[in-house]
DNA sequence: CCATATTATTGATCTAAATCATATTTTTAA
DNA sequence: TTAAAAATATGATTTAGATCAATAATATGG
């Protein structure tokens, strides 16, 4: 149902992308033919905020965090892990700059389509141009939860809400590499790195998670779904 | 520049609409013959999240909210006057329901456009597909921007950011009757009743606004917006 | 026109979470 | 291998803003 989607912090669908199976043999050769591949290393910026977007990005593989910057401060809006798409939101008629600044938490390969060849193409066909909608749309709907998890919920749901995350959508494994930062995972939850610490030990202490050096396992899905639910 | 629009809360663009003249006038006699017209009265639901969308749909007079619902509590997405079209996000491939509810603020006169002509508009028409793209962007850029407002300013800062957005966008004078009460300008700033009358009252003494029973005055605009952006 | 309900205002108190301070552990570099 | 730096952890203090409580002002309906 809706409630879970449109109230949590998960920032990638679970649906997989499949607008390019659209595409016929001489489209994706025009897109292929018009690209190029790049690696960043860990830290490095992939796209910035304002900068003319020539480019419609693909994460192939790593991990890249999105965010906007304004006054001193940045607001994550999403992590994008291999099969998602960056820049779609500088599609805006005569004014194709990148909305947001992307950076790689890890080592991250990226495709860069040409603008527009992709706008050409979205403009011949019809289908593709409905997939891109449609993906769109679900970005939105994606961003709704993230914010509604970020402006209603307090420090302990939010947590849960990004530990799922990062288990359900992100990595897809109950026990996951942790290769975030307490402070990068502060950031994500929108709390101090003290709070982070700190309801990182109560879920420890509580048998939700299990920490180890370097990752970390959800023990009790539901508890913890539980918590992200009443905030 | 970007700063603006990227941190404020402002819920509707600057630019009219403008798709809708991208098409044949065989492709608008399609879709006005697919549409019917509703005036919703003062706190009418207009669409409910979660049920079926069944049209697209264009605020042709008054003021809607668009907001999403969950776990008792609401976070209002954006408030949109005349010339703002609801529901583009429910734009999803198989899955056509409305991802938000929207409520009349006052008396609302909506055209609702069947969703399926709408769609197959955008299939034939490569060029009002684009528009669409272009619309859903900057739906997307908005929503950003007030994102991060009301998660990282302060309440005077967010205050500000929406008389700013009453003055500059929806009411378009920078004196505008009040037809929000207390407490919906409370709900849209998110933040208490108290905290709201208090941050008025502020402006009120600092002579940024002038307010009267039924009008708000936004009498400093440079002020107003330096407390906006410092939040 | 009055009685009642609703909305707005103001002050006092409480609380979640930030900040500050310090210690501990881990990583990095020399 | 050790010293310095960075990351993590934990306790004490502060604070922005919510909640609570009580009036004041408007609106509404008989």
């Amino acid at each position: 149902m809706g409630t879970d989607t449109n109230t949590n912090t998960c920032t990638v669908g679970k649906s997989h992308l499949n607008c390019f199976n659209q595409l016929t043999p001489e489209e994706i050769e025009i897109i292929e033919n018009n690209s190029v591949e790049v690696t960043y290393e860990k830290g490095e910026t992939i796209c910035k905020q304002g900068s003319f977007a020539s480019h419609i990005m693909m994460v192939e593989d790593g991990l890249a965090k999105i965010y906007i910057e304004g006054q001193g401060e940045s607001l994550i809006l999403k992590i994008l892990p291999a099969g998602n798409i960056i820049g779609l939101s500088s599609l805006i008629e005569g004014n194709n700059v990148f909305q947001y600044s992307a950076q790689a938490y890890l080592k991250t390969r990226v495709k860069l389509m040409e603008i527009n060849t992709f706008k050409s193409v979205i403009e011949s066909n019809g289908r593709f141009a409905i997939k891109i909608i449609s993906l769109l749309s679900q970005n939105a709907v994606i961003t709704f939860g993230r914010f509604f998890c970020l402006t209603k919920k307090q420090t302990y749901g939010r947590m849960a809400d990004i530990l799922l995350c990062l288990a359900n959508r992100i990595y897809k494994m109950k026990k996951f590499p942790l290769q975030l930062s307490r402070k990068e995972l502060a950031e994500l939850a929108s709390m101090s790195v003290e709070t982070t610490v700190r309801s990182l030990t109560r879920f420890k202490e509580e048998k939700l998670i299990k920490m180890t050096k370097d990752h970390i396992e959800i023990l009790d899905f539901d508890r913890l779904t539980k918590i992200s639910i009443s905030g």
